[in-house]
DNA sequence: TCATTTATCTGACTATAGTCAGATAAATTT
DNA sequence: AAATTTATCTGACTATAGTCAGATAAATGA
């Protein structure tokens, strides 16, 4: 049996056994699609984010959302800073109803397990995890987008929090080299992002000189690390500044971003000598395309 | 996360990619019950069969079939045998449509692995195939089963074939010590099955005498070895016998049977004098309960 | 200010995926 | 031969899971 073969078999097994499962364990008085519906709220959540995330039509979400709100699981209102977003929430009913339905959907994962030796479960739960995260890995894609949208901010702003994580100072954007969203947009620069069902996971930038590009803005979300994105976010920028006509790429990085930096070395940048002021970086990097 | 949150978490994610899959390569001109249906009839099948392994109501599968005949792609006929049961096979235009739909199944498990790098790929392939033998071992349930139903007819017949296989002459059941339905059934014995999805993959029986119990008709199908199937199987027997209040377990195997051999091995049982004319044993085997 | 965009809602549909209670006919049991 | 069982079919439902075309109101841009 070759790969195709084995993953058709993986989808039918799958799909059946996890339907099953989720028929006997859930959407018993409610139907799945609002059981869903009411898990992915959580603490609470915008309307259109939940429609995103579940791919669901807007009518079709709003109905459902009215039906548990009748059911007095949920209440819904209106965003302060934009009177259009609604925003869900479960009420105190609505939580004990989800911690219900989280109970049973435990019983639903324990039965897969309960059958099998101690051994086969830990084989299992492994094969489980490495499955999913490469199906993940796999749905995710890349898209050039305009660096001043709202999935680009939502990117930058984890970037910022992260990089003042990490750095032994705080970060601002304001006195590192600027990459301002105007100099990312075309022709100027481009801005990538990896996008992993609606929601942005990882970026990276190209900011166009005459004779040389600058990669800036390289981040993957720490839930989604070790899937490749950044390799295939930084392939994606090299074949636009290669379309672009650039010889020469380059990129400066900080001494705490190890990844970065290992990511960087693969590709075949060579670390050279400072080429800039950047007060955050320690290490400069070169690539001639 | 523990492991109850893992499969959670798989199932969700796996569910979802699966689905958008299907709903994106499949499910265009039919719907995906009336594809899976059409999948699943192959070279031909009883409909009951299908009804079964797709877990389906006999009204739905009425009606699905119908249509599928009204597109030209099944006949439907009866059994000669058995004039109630119904038949059905594809057309050649209905083969046509299994290969375009082959087709487009491959291209959607193509897409699956496309994004991902060489070793990705390997690593989701080999965890997928884990998964899926895994779960198909956690729904098998063992049922005590009269001996002389139309599942353990079937097992009992893969059984005979595959000895006659195995062996270096033909197995013929009635030149070895009987194990006849009369003497597997209670209160003279149990017959045990291993049952996957409304399929018999695997049988086992206990043949009690005054002061001793017998093992005999141990068979998992070779689709479904490696999985504890045989494991699970003993265990039940040796439970009943136990109920019984038997206080030694006997049995006797054939040289080729190297893995039979293993299993009672590794379950206590020790390799003793012949006690039995069995024509094609080799070994004998004795467990104090 | 006016046009456009965005987020949501509503009403009117449609398709899918069933369920359930008989009816029917062949096979099997008594 | 009569009663029962089995495999299927039929008609009459129901629930789920949407889709689609506007309508509405707030926010944004020119």
């Amino acid at each position: 049996m070759n790969d195709i073969a084995k993953i058709r078999q993986f989808n039918r097994t799958v799909t059946h056994h996890i339907g099953a499962l989720e028929n006997e364990f859930l959407g018993r008085e409610r139907s799945l699609g609002a059981s869903r519906l009411l898990f992915e709220i959580g603490a609470g959540a915008e309307v259109r984010v939940l429609r995103e995330r579940l791919g669901l039509d807007s009518g079709y979400v709003s109905r459902l959302l009215r039906t548990l709100e009748h059911q007095g699981l949920v209440q819904l209102g209106s965003l302060k800073e934009d009177a259009r977003v609604r925003f869900v929430s479960l009420t105190p009913k609505g939580v004990k109803e989800v911690a219900l339905l989280d109970k049973l959907s435990d019983r639903g994962a324990a039965a897969m397990l309960e059958p099998l030796s101690e051994k086969q479960r830990a084989s299992l739960v492994e094969s489980m995890a490495t499955v999913e995260r490469l199906l993940r890995a796999s749905s995710i894609n890349l898209a050039t987008s305009d660096p001043g949208s709202r999935l680009a901010q939502q990117c930058l702003t984890h970037y910022y929090e992260e990089l003042s994580e990490r750095f032994e100072m705080a970060f601002d954007p304001s006195v590192s080299i600027s990459a301002a969203p105007e100099e990312l947009r075309p022709p100027q620069g481009y801005f990538v992002l990896a996008l992993l069902q609606g929601e942005a996971v990882g970026c990276g930038a190209l900011k166009c000189h005459t004779d040389f590009g600058e990669i800036k803005r390289m981040w993957v979300a720490a839930s989604c690390r070790g899937m490749g994105i950044g390799r295939r976010i930084l392939a994606q920028l090299e074949f636009l500044a290669r379309e672009r006509g650039l010889a020469l790429l380059r990129l400066e990085t900080n001494k705490a971003l190890l990844e970065a930096q290992a990511l960087y070395k693969s590709f075949g940048y060579q670390e050279v000598a400072p080429f800039s002021e950047e007060p955050y970086a320690h290490h400069w990097f070169e690539k001639e395309l």
